[in-house]
DNA sequence: GTAACATGAGACCGATCGGTCGCATCTTAA
DNA sequence: TTAAGATGCGACCGATCGGTCTCATGTTAC
């Protein structure tokens, strides 16, 4: 529940932009009760991250493993990350936002968003590989590199779309992204 | 002098993250010096925004105005962005970065990477319009569209590419970039 | 019933936060 | 030479920072 409650604090204020009482604010507890489970502020925020990132991580691959082919899976997952995020973590992509918080200063949060970078390319460098075996993209085509230029367009589509207000850029970038793709087939 | 010295560390630190004390180690002037300039800490950050995005922008479009034909501008422009950026602005770029520092939080500060954003759009659409009346893209592209494309993809791989410490995300997604516009000629 | 443990409140800590202000010093122009 | 303005120092302010500690109150097992 602290957990819970306090993701949604760090992702919309950042690391050092949240302090301690609003956590308790946001929790409902006082100091005693949340230094009593964390040990530090770093690591309620690196638990924070990852419960976010958990969170995230699964509605853009929600329903995936229903679709029939691979080249499907991608579109559904540009669909799904154009889709309204999960309303209780307000304030963005947390690895994009952890990513560029970090990436100067605190190493645990820094080794934080690295693997959930790693962990989202992985899932859609396997999705292309598997494409590329069931002869739905071609076999030239280098499935890391389609990956890198999928998440870095929707994470950058993600700035654009926060600091407009407008889904607008997150929308012609998925319609970008999804022309791209039937591009690569055979 | 103030704001040259004070916007790599903002750029690096983030605005919450900054303390008066670090710009005064930066610069070298005691807390007075400082105030003596900027009626406060916002306004000094929203000053070192400007210099930092003026610093960026130009280095972005170097050289644009010696090309002979408005695709080599935008390829050109590709270059610049993935080229080493301005040694004395370490931290990455300063839209990103605080586009999303400020999404949710001092309007200030997002009002001014608002307008950056604007620029540099604007910018690019000028450019590819100026294609397509020489002839060299197609007309029935959308302007606005294509470099909404291209700042998300090229954002988004600054993100990625200092959070692995690696200019390939940023390597990648320039070739992309470079292979997408000339699938876009006639 | 009671001992052992888990949980949380909130007073307290030194350090640091952003910001103010009076004063000394420097520069400039007449 | 000197008056006026510009500049910067650094002590000082109240508030808040992240973090600690003691103590009271659950909760559980025997």
């Amino acid at each position: 529940m602290i957990v819970e409650r306090s993701a949604p604090v760090f992702n919309q204020r950042g690391y050092a932009g949240t302090s301690m009482s609003e956590l308790m604010a946001a929790t409902g507890l006082e100091k005693g009760g949340l230094y009593r489970h964390f040990e530090s502020k770093e690591s309620l925020a690196a638990a924070a991250f990852d419960y976010a990132w958990e969170e995230v991580f699964n509605h853009r691959m929600r329903g995936l493993e229903a679709c029939e082919t691979s080249l499907e899976k991608l579109l559904l997952f540009l669909d799904n990350f154009v889709e309204n995020p999960p309303r209780n973590l307000p304030g963005g992509c947390p690895l994009l936002n952890t990513a560029v918080d970090s990436d100067d200063g605190d190493p645990v949060l820094r080794a934080r968003a690295g693997a959930a970078l790693d962990q989202l390319r992985n899932s859609l460098t396997e999705i292309i590989c598997q494409a590329q075996i069931n002869g739905e993209l071609r076999e030239e085509i280098d499935g890391g590199a389609v990956s890198v230029i999928m998440i870095s367009a929707l994470e950058g589509a993600v700035m654009m779309s926060r600091l407009k207000k407008s889904r607008e850029p997150l929308r012609k970038v998925a319609e970008h992204l999804k022309q791209y793709l039937r591009s690569l087939r055979p």
